[in-house]
DNA sequence: TACATAGTGTTATATTATAACAATTTAAAT
DNA sequence: ATTTAAATTGTTATAATATAACACTATGTA
C-alpha cells in the first residue's frame, strides 16, 4: 500500500482554489479567492466556500480563525490530525504553520481539570516576526 | 495599593453588555447581544461592537474565534496576559476557559524553529464535554 | 444499469463587522 | 473652575463574511 491516507482526488473547483491558496505567500480571504478565480469560471461565493470547506475537512488547507483567512497546509500529518498551530505576525500579518513534535505531543497529552484529553485543537501565537522585530 | 491592575471603570454601554455576557451560561454572539440590550437603549450594531472591542481589550471578555462569540473571563490573569485557552464541546457548544499554570507556562516558554517566544496566544481545544460523551 | 453520494451552478439572503461624521461625556491638567 | 485632549456615544450607511434552498450533473460502486 502506497499510503495510509485516502487519496482525495480534488475536483476541478477544489483544485483551482487549492492551487491559488498554495501558491499564495500569505493567507487568502474567501472573497479575494473569489476575485482571483472568476476568470476560471467560479463566479459565486458559495462555490468558493464549498471548496474551502472540503479542503479544510481533508486537511489540505487550514483556516486562520482570527483572520478569517486560509493557508495551505505545510505539514502532511494534518490530513489525519486536525491539530494545528500557527504563528502570526501582528505587524505584517505573516502566518507560519508550526510543526513541532514536542508541542503537539504536549497538547494532545494535556488533561483539563476533569481529566479530559483533546486530539483536536487550534493554537494561534501572536507576536512580531523576525523582519518586523528589527 | 489594592491591586496591580488599572481599574477600568466600565461605561454604561460596556457595563450593560458585560453584565449580559457575564450572566450567560454560554458564549454570546454580537447580534444576539444586540437583541438582548435593545430594551436598554442600545440600538445599533456598532454600539455593541465598540463595547465588545473594549471589553476584549481590557480582558473582561474573550472572543471564541472559531465561533464568533464572546464569553466572560473566568481568570483574573487575563487582564494582563492575553493568553487564552478554551475547551469547546462540538456537540453542545459548551465552552470552558482553561486556566492551567502548566499549560500557560509551557506555551509562553515555547520556542519556534527560529527561537522566537510568544506571550500572546489563543488556544481552542475541541472534543465532547462530559455530558455529551456519555 | 441503477443507485447513492458528492459536487455544481444559481439566486437570494443571513450573519458578522466597519466607515464616517457630528455630538457628548470624561479625565486631567492647568 | 476652565480648558483641553481623549474616549465614548448615537446614527446612517455599507462592507465583508457566510449559508439556505433548489434543480441539476458527475462519479463511484454494487
Amino acid at each position: 500500500m502506497k499510503t495510509m491516507h485516502k487519496e482525495h482526488t480534488l475536483t476541478k473547483n477544489q483544485q483551482i482554489i487549492f492551487d491559488l491558496i498554495d501558491k499564495s505567500p500569505e493567507p487568502m480571504k474567501a472573497y479575494s479567492i473569489l476575485f482571483n478565480v472568476q476568470k476560471k469560471g467560479i463566479k459565486a461565493p458559495l462555490q468558493v466556500y464549498r471548496a474551502l470547506d472540503k479542503l479544510v475537512e481533508i486537511g489540505k488547507i487550514h483556516k486562520i480563525e482570527s483572520r478569517n483567512a486560509f493557508i495551505a497546509c505545510q505539514n502532511s500529518s494534518c490530513q489525519v490530525a486536525k491539530a494545528t498551530a500557527f504563528s502570526i505576525c501582528e505587524m505584517c500579518e505573516k502566518v507560519t504553520e508550526i510543526s513541532s513534535a514536542g508541542l503537539s505531543k504536549y497538547l494532545t497529552n494535556f488533561k483539563d481539570k476533569e481529566g479530559m484529553k483533546y486530539s483536536k485543537y487550534n493554537l494561534e501565537f501572536f507576536g512580531l516576526c523576525k523582519k518586523c522585530r528589527t
